[in-house]
DNA sequence: TTGTAAGCGTTATCAT
DNA sequence: ATGATAACGCTTACAA
């Protein structure tokens, strides 16, 4: 059995509150009675009881957050820089993986809303639905904790959004490009996502902005339901098949980027010289390819620094920037030649 | 304010404790009264506080995950495989990440400790020393709650180990590619942890069953320092630059394999004709390269599956194997020829 | 400066 | 089948 305030309250022949008093640091406590008691909590080893404390405080300092898959490589970062800094604030992290489904995310919602977390972190632009209905859940959590989304812009009371202006970094990067002198870009992405649909934007802005209109069909949806990257490689080829012809390709992801460097070796097609790809993320993924992947970075750790610095602010009480929003930044490799 | 069971059994006019029945499905309620209970708490959107039902129950229906760093590929696919499990056996997830240091580590455990957890999973082999000093803490903790550890072998009461057996794994893996006709092999490694420790066993002694017995310089310690994937190619360049030849490299995980890739294609050594190539943990990684990696996969779900089943096992005050271990298989691509 | 006691929202043991 | 009531371990007025 644990000790209790009681126990210690007892060995150091004082009052649970006065121990009480001791553990929170208060003011008012004699010196050689603080040391006393410290003296017994640590040669006792003795840790506060967190529920207890809890209740009594109506707060966990547990912060729940939710991503939909924490293995993929891009969340992982996410949901550990976000530990990171929750835990140098003093705060736990509550992680549970949701998937992709709408109908199982809400549910997990409600789940980890009814643990009394503080505040609920939604990693990743996929919680955020085309229609008003697919988000009515997180307006109405928002009514019991404040929401922080990450990578999604979702305006409304208690809800805060931190993001990196993925539209205005698709804009550069595919500008570039043009820019570069190859004109028939192909788009491959494969979700619906709010920072997907971002992204495309950018993309088609650019296009637009160079004066050129018909390049509906150099985009091209990548079947959301391949995950093998040998798969994703030949729905390129397949798609380059049909008859379209592109001299270069911009990746919403790294790892689309990566099919596009597979189905360029098959083709035996030469990177950069023949075909310029572009990823989406920098992760390690584009150091393990050869060439090493141009891809735009969204400064992640940037944006889960404010996330937290926001969040910490709003418990608070204090007035704080219901939108943060980043810069994101190309970084050339290999598979670029501009 | 968040409703509670008062607010509840008020406007059902039934007793606290006829509505802490139907919240925890007892049979000692009158079928009218439970609907006509159920109905309320939908109605209000009810849900009973987590803290106070946790000091009734001495339990969070928590447990503690600790890992150095849930953003590397391998440890991340862990934790989230552990998060999934442990859901869907109605426990939640504290997620803390300690860094690589010992101290800190420690200092975590502590922390995470006091948070009344239901048990501890330590996930990762790094979080065993080679001297007994250094996992006095292990022994500390386990007398607190059960401690589970992944990817490690610890024998002590109350500590539950579940693991591959990296060390027959790497056996059967250099077997291969020594009955394949290359018997100048390249071991590299960066880490010192237990499983690491294990996996040079393995190559060692399957290099000596095959009579091989100066292989001293065939073992090739990468500088941990090195987190860059160019680095440690210049690194295996350099050390072959030091007078070592070698017609094959196994590496002790997927990231150093690719770091194996990189120097060949640096020194136009063909893959796999000239140079055979094996990594570790089967990664996404492998499928990024070209040629793809052949790697050792070590079936982590499995491992992860096995480990929260022992644990609830355990919870349940079941007896439950102390050690379990399995079985590592080699996946063959195209880094190697047999 | 210190102690007493009420309250936080549950569960569980008694009665009835 | 239902209701009172005592825990659970802590914080925090309020008293002394």
């Amino acid at each position: 059995m644990p000790l209790t305030i009681y126990d210690i309250s007892k060995k150091a022949n004082v009052s649970i509150a006065t121990v009480s008093r001791v553990l929170n640091g208060s003011e008012n406590v004699r010196e050689s009675t603080r040391k006393k008691v410290l003296d017994i909590i640590r040669q006792n080893d003795y840790t506060p009881n967190a529920s207890a404390r809890a209740m009594s405080l109506r707060s966990q300092k547990t912060i729940g957050i939710l991503c939909a898959d924490s293995s993929d490589i891009y969340l992982a970062k996410a949901v550990y820089y976000l530990q990171q800094e929750l835990q140098s604030n003093d705060y736990e992290s509550l992680l549970c993986c949701t998937g992709y489904n709408l109908d199982v995310k809400k549910h997990y919602v409600n789940l980890i809303l009814s643990k009394k977390i503080d505040a609920l972190i939604l990693v990743g632009s996929n919680f955020i639905g085309s229609t008003e209905q697919e988000n009515q859940y997180i307006i109405d959590s928002s009514s019991k904790v404040p929401i922080m989304i990450l990578n999604a812009d979702f305006e409304y009371p208690n809800v805060y959004s931190t993001l990196c202006d993925d539209r205005s970094s698709m804009f550069e990067a595919t500008s570039e490009m043009l820019k570069s002198g190859i004109n028939d870009i192909l788009y491959i992405y494969n979700s619906n996502s709010y920072s997907s649909m971002k992204k495309l934007e950018g993309y088609k802005s650019a296009m637009k902005s160079m004066g050129i209109n018909s390049f509906e069909d150099m985009i091209c949806h990548i079947d959301e339901a391949l995950t093998n990257i040998e798969d994703m490689a030949s729905f390129i080829d397949e798609y380059e098949s049909l008859g379209h012809s592109f001299h270069g390709i911009i990746a919403a992801d790294d790892t689309l980027a990566i099919a596009a460097i597979k189905y360029a070796q098959r083709k035996h097609r030469s990177i950069p010289d023949d075909l310029s790809i572009i990823g989406y993320n920098n992760s390690i993924l584009t150091s393990c390819c050869t060439p090493e992947l141009t891809s735009i970075d969204n400064h992640l750790e940037t944006l889960t620094t404010q996330l937290v610095k926001t969040l910490i602010g709003v418990l608070a009480g204090e007035q704080m920037p219901k939108k943060s929003i980043f810069e994101g930044k190309l970084i050339k490799r290999g598979t670029t030649s501009f």
